[in-house]
DNA sequence: ATGCCGATGTCCT
DNA sequence: GGACATCGGCATC
């Protein structure tokens, strides 16, 4: 039994506990009556205009970016070198551009049409790690930028699953070298060896 | 197991 | 023109 997620949960003001609550959470899409589901199971926290490593760093405002600074729980997808489409979970009140990458998913619902839209033909580990194939597999796109979370296209439910607190784990986040010192941040959080998170082992912590 | 490379839209200098 | 919240393939250790 599914429960999507309301209003209030997108609103907190503390974007590093929504990126720790959103573990363990289930992501769902539905086009044309059918349904994608994946447990999340790796986030990203973006801290506002505070944050380097954030497309909001300094309150920047694009087009592109203009979706992070809407009232949480609306969705902030954006294309990644060119090609890979990266989902974002917007949060916190209106004018504060605080996000949370969704970076990994256990595929749970939906799994042939995963494979139909990432072009593979068996199941692997493959298939929802890493923010540009579990946005693919779910069939997210740039288009989606600013929908709601709280309709039927896009959202994310609690399935009354909750990963062990020993399980989880915070680390730096990935490709944000550039961010400097806030690129040293534990603002990632994974569940502790997931076969579906990306990064190396040694970015998981695993010897 | 680790490392380099190319693909390529959006934003910045 | 260059950098970038990435990925898969191929080369090399």
């Amino acid at each position: 039994m599914r429960k999507k997620l309301s209003k209030d949960f997108y609103l907190r003001p503390d974007v590093l506990v929504i990126a720790r609550d959103l573990l363990g959470k289930v992501l769902v899409t539905e086009s044309a009556g059918i349904r994608c589901a994946g447990r999340i199971v790796e986030t990203e926290a973006y801290n506002g205009e505070a944050d380097k490593a954030s497309h909001a760093w300094g309150g920047r405002r694009t087009s592109r970016t203009e979706v992070m600074y809407a009232t949480g729980g609306v969705a902030y997808v954006y294309l990644c070198y060119g090609i890979h489409h990266l989902f974002n979970v917007v949060t916190n009140s209106r004018d504060i551009p605080h996000a949370v990458l969704i970076r990994a998913l256990e595929p749970l619902e939906g799994l042939d049409l995963m494979l139909k839209r990432t072009g593979k033909n068996k199941v692997d580990e493959s298939l929802t790690r890493g923010p540009g194939n579990a946005a693919k597999a779910m069939g997210i796109t740039t288009a989606m930028t600013g929908t709601s979370l709280l309709g039927r296209t896009v959202y994310i439910a609690d399935d009354g699953y909750r990963p062990a607190a020993t399980d989880i784990t915070a680390g730096p986040r990935i490709g944000v070298d550039y961010a400097g010192a806030d690129a040293l941040l534990p603002y990632r959080f994974y569940i502790k060896g997931h076969p579906n998170l990306s990064g190396s082992k040694s970015t998981n912590n695993l010897s």
